[in-house]
DNA sequence: TCTGGGGTCCTAGGACCC
DNA sequence: TCTGGGGTCCTAGGACCC
């Protein structure tokens, strides 16, 4: 994007994220960038040292990239009524049943990337799959401007040939463990029993690997997802000792957080504080509030004495910082309504055990199990 | 060699409740 | 005096994703 929007830099390495020299990463670049071996979250030294004097490197726009994003999203949003979008530069569509209006997959590809080329001069690539495991992947199997169908039929063949480590949830730590066993792509996995996979990968990881070996994953496409939390974190040009700076950083922090959270509506109770201390080693430390909140001072407050406590402690004693940062989580889970709060004060009358257990029944009908628990623990 | 920022989800132990 | 089993919440850390 950056080159559709400085037609100078096309042909040339582009490289978004770290200023060079500094400390970072890079957060994306041209693909002639990555022809040198440059790719996403690589350290911006090394880049440097990899990349040819002419290359071009900027530092990210983010508010532009979102604006550009909405675009792109509204756009998606003609083609199919059911957008999900994952991240800034991705977004999942339902196009189910749409066979019969639009045509047929590839079709419905071609209009999508029209669609987005219409909406802001960008080119896409786009993956068609019954679900959306096979989607992403058919995407990313051909980059840029690519477009492709996988059917139902043709998920062996497209799958068995794969690296492993193309499958969700299968990274830096989880794919040695599967080459260890001698295997190397999905095919390997697929001849794999499950309780091996559960035995090596723990439960919840083990079960998915063997599901997606399969082709087998989600096929819901789920608009609207709340955000689960709000966080705000800075690595610093060089270490810091200074508690002052820190005490400064993190109330930057919380203020950033909380004018976020009151503008998307959020309250929370939970603040986390979070520090990497010199060389790299991260805590995190957290508190439940009382009540949810999203006041900058009250943010503050939490996470500065969760790093002064911490600062107490023998561990984090006289050690240079490298990041500092805050977080807000655990909204409030339904929103107070009037009777809720009156069938919480009969809660809390001394009644017979009877009456008690109506009244529970009543609140469990209208509000679930959870609000309960939660409207007790308030009185108790 | 040096490892951002903003997120999600999982694990595991201890507290606490019934 | 010795003691279960299930469930949820809280906290810290870790793996992963874009």
């Amino acid at each position: 994007m950056e080159q559709r929007d400085h037609p100078a830099w096309r042909g040339l390495p582009v490289v978004v994220g770290a200023a060079p020299g500094g400390r970072g990463v890079v957060a994306t670049c041209s693909y002639e960038a990555r022809r040198y071996g440059v790719h996403s979250a690589m350290p911006i030294t090394d880049a440097t040292r990899r990349l040819p004097p002419q290359t071009i490197y900027v530092r990210p726009d983010m508010a532009h990239y979102t604006a550009v994003s909405r675009q792109i999203m509204r756009a998606l949003a003609d083609i199919a009524p059911v957008v999900e979008p994952v991240s800034i530069d991705e977004a999942y569509l339902d196009v189910s049943g749409m066979q019969r209006l639009v045509g047929s997959p590839e079709q419905i590809g071609r209009r999508t990337k029209a669609a987005i080329w219409d909406a802001v001069g960008l080119t896409a690539s786009v993956g068609i799959g019954p679900n959306r495991l096979i989607a992403k992947l058919a995407s990313d199997s051909r980059k840029p401007d690519g477009l492709t169908v996988i059917a139902q039929g043709g998920i062996p063949a497209f799958l068995d040939p794969m690296p492993l480590t193309v499958l969700r949830g299968v990274g830096a730590k989880t794919a040695p463990r599967l080459q260890r066993l001698g295997l190397k792509t999905i095919g390997d996995v697929r001849r794999v029993p499950p309780d091996t996979l559960r035995r090596v990968l723990g439960a919840q990881v083990g079960a998915r690997v063997y599901q997606q070996a399969r082709g087998l994953a989600n096929d819901r496409i789920e608009p609207d997802t709340d955000r689960k939390s709000i966080s705000k974190e800075h690595t610093f040009a060089e270490d810091v000792a200074d508690v002052a700076v820190l005490r400064d950083t993190l109330r930057w922090g919380a203020q950033e957080v909380g004018y976020l959270a009151r503008h998307t509506g959020h309250a929370g109770s939970v603040v986390t504080l979070k520090i990497r201390l010199c060389p790299f080693e991260t805590h995190t430390r957290s508190r439940t509030l009382r009540a949810a909140t999203a006041d900058d001072r009250e943010i503050f407050r939490s996470a500065w004495d969760l790093l002064q406590a911490g600062l107490q402690a023998e561990r984090w004693a006289n050690r240079a910082v490298r990041l500092i940062g805050v977080g807000l989580s655990g909204w409030t889970a339904t929103p107070t309504q009037p009777d809720l709060l009156a069938a919480e004060a009969t809660l809390v009358q001394p009644r017979g055990q009877q009456r008690l257990n109506q009244t529970i029944d009543a609140i469990r009908d209208r509000f679930g199990q959870r609000t309960i628990r939660r409207g007790l623990h308030r009185h108790e």
